[in-house]
DNA sequence: CATCTCTGCTTAAACGTTTAAGCAGAATAG
DNA sequence: CTATTCTGCTTAAACGTTTAAGCAGAGATG
């Protein structure tokens, strides 16, 4: 920077108000310090100003559990929406425990992050911590900023399984203390309607008996009449689905099964899985845009009121994806299936058909 | 810490020298020091020591694509080796072409990075940087400083088939230009020696013809008499195994599949996929203390002639995890089976023997 | 006793920005 | 013609470290 402006007979301080508009520069001089500045490549020093102004434009990206199957999903969209407003992203995994994810946390304000996004463990809270903060969860969790809206999407999924006349469903779910979990149980069965009768399988009770991994009993259920799996994740959806085939149960022609999140394997499988997307570009944008909100109100009026972000609370729609996993029940009434609009053909290669 | 200097009566640099253990303190002013830094909660600001050091303590970590479903094991790996040496990892995702990839660096760059790892998109070479680079692909690749020995873990997979009695095996790969899918499948080949027929199948050529996440047309395989379908990813074997189960052919009993880098679902569908692990943790160990090496070697003698990590290359381990999904084929010679270890119990849970 | 070395600290400069304050000249107003 | 305002720039301080250089006193050495 000073090399530019001995170069054009100026000060230091002319160019860098030239350079970021701030001060009562010519606007001729603007134009000369610009092009001097792309002539001799310069870039500026991020930690000189983080120094002086005490921004590092870095946020930090807590998650819970790094091997979750949708984190890929949800770094790509955060570390895009914080690229596109000029920030970086510092990744901090908690391995699942507490302990480690409040060190992951500290460690991320020593770095001097200018704010947070938290995917939070399931069932805890985020305490106040020193900085802006986004909790990514789920609408019903206290502290929540933005997230997809699961209860709807367990909706959509409800409704979609009742049109195609399934009477008796089981809901797959890991356990019951997690958030979202419970949004899409509580969807799901809304959806489902009262005249649909409805059991509830938590994988993680099963295991603690036959060991993790286990098989989940499926095929029996399957024989005891239930005509349709709605999984609370697509792992679990996985699952149902390779249990049932396994057992030589025809998916989607004896039983349905549907999952959550359009994870990377859902398009992949045979039969491809029905479920439910979230647009978490969507909510990475959103996410951002109140962390900007609170950093930029923070700069301005830096009493330590707002550590937090309280815009309510935005959900984002989430979006079913009908593909070929799911179809009517053998008994199904007939004029119900308003929602099978495809033959399962063997190359059917659709990626997934949109409902609405 | 200039409050620290203050309350003890001394100078901010005899603050400085008492904490980084640098210059002559008297040891019981350290202690003293050290107290009244715990005591007031001093964190050092890692801008200024920055901007005056002009190391930041943050590496960039490049990542292909990041829907890769390797990529949480990556990250957690790298970011948990990287904290262990006091740096912080910055993402980057190169949303899987080329321009991305080179604008993520400079991106990273320009946020003044000690260091880079990045995980080049197949077939792209990486030029010179403007700092230490680790680059994490397969040992047969120009320029690789670290990775899993992917030659070695197709080796163990061929060898594990034919002990197993198969003759005739489809390798199941999804492009030809993928380095590591190239050694996977030398591996592999090598492991099944001359006697055994042997097949390659590219997913990306039939996709061409039938479209994005069609079907193989494995049942197909079957009944011309292929016994073992060998895929280079998990993700394929998850594939594979779906498709020939929906098609009734059942796993292992009529044929075998494997797969390569225990991705989550791999242990949990029916039945467990036998696959090849990596080893991620010591990759990412090795990898980062190759990038410590260069950039200590930077900070020493700072001229600019070691920009590339360049200790011979090292290659890790592969681990094959034998299985439910893999046995014997229907016509094995009796007297082969001494990898066959394990009956198909329904509930059994374990999550994968290891061979060796 | 004079000189040298070692110890334990201080002083001061530097890293590369930002930004408040100031200042000379030009334009405008009375 | 003087007083004011505006314009376009400069000066200087500040952010919080690190580190080279310096310096006074204590102990060792000749």
């Amino acid at each position: 920077m000073s090399a530019i402006a001995a170069a054009l007979g100026v000060s230091a301080a002319t160019v860098s108000n030239a350079l970021s508009g701030k001060g009562r520069v010519s606007p001729e001089l603007v134009q000369r310090v610009r092009a001097k500045a792309a002539e001799v490549g310069y870039v500026p020093s991020l930690a000189a100003r983080a120094l002086r102004t005490g921004r590092t434009g870095v946020l930090g990206l807590v998650l819970p559990d790094i091997s979750n199957p949708l984190f890929p999903q949800i770094a790509q969209a955060i570390e895009n929406a914080a690229a596109n407003v000029g920030y970086g992203v510092l990744i901090a995994d908690s391995r699942g425990d507490i302990a480690t994810q409040t060190e992951a946390i500290n460690r991320l304000i020593e770095r001097g992050i200018d704010g947070m996004l938290i995917v939070p463990r399931r069932g805890t809270r985020i305490s106040d911590v020193g900085c802006p903060v986004a909790v990514l969860d789920t609408p019903s969790t206290p502290g929540n900023t933005v997230s997809a809206d699961h209860w709807d999407g367990g909706m959509q999924v409800g409704r979609y399984l009742a049109s195609l006349g399934h009477r008796k469903v089981l809901i797959i779910g890991r356990s019951p203390t997690s958030n979202v979990q419970s949004d899409r149980i509580g969807g799901v069965k809304c959806g489902l309607g009262s005249e649909v009768e409805c059991d509830t399988l938590w994988s993680e009770k099963v295991e603690e008996i036959y060991g993790p991994n286990c098989m989940l009993g499926l095929a029996e259920r399957a024989a005891q009449g239930f005509t349709a799996f709605a999984a609370l994740s697509d792992l679990l959806a996985l699952r149902a689905l390779t249990e049932l085939q396994h057992a030589g149960i025809s998916v989607p022609d004896m039983v349905s099964v549907s999952g959550f999140d359009d994870s990377i394997w859902s398009s992949v499988v045979s039969p491809s899985l029905t479920t439910v997307r979230q647009d978490m570009a969507t909510v990475a944008d959103l996410a951002i845009a109140a962390l900007m909100r609170v950093i930029e109100a923070d700069a301005d009026a830096d009493d330590a009121n707002a550590a937090k972000v309280t815009s309510d609370p935005d959900r984002v729609p989430m979006q079913l994806l009908v593909r070929q996993s799911t179809g009517a029940p053998k008994t199904a009434v007939p004029g119900a299936g308003a929602f099978h609009p495809h033959a399962h053909h063997p190359n059917n290669s659709t990626a997934g058909e949109v409902k609405q």
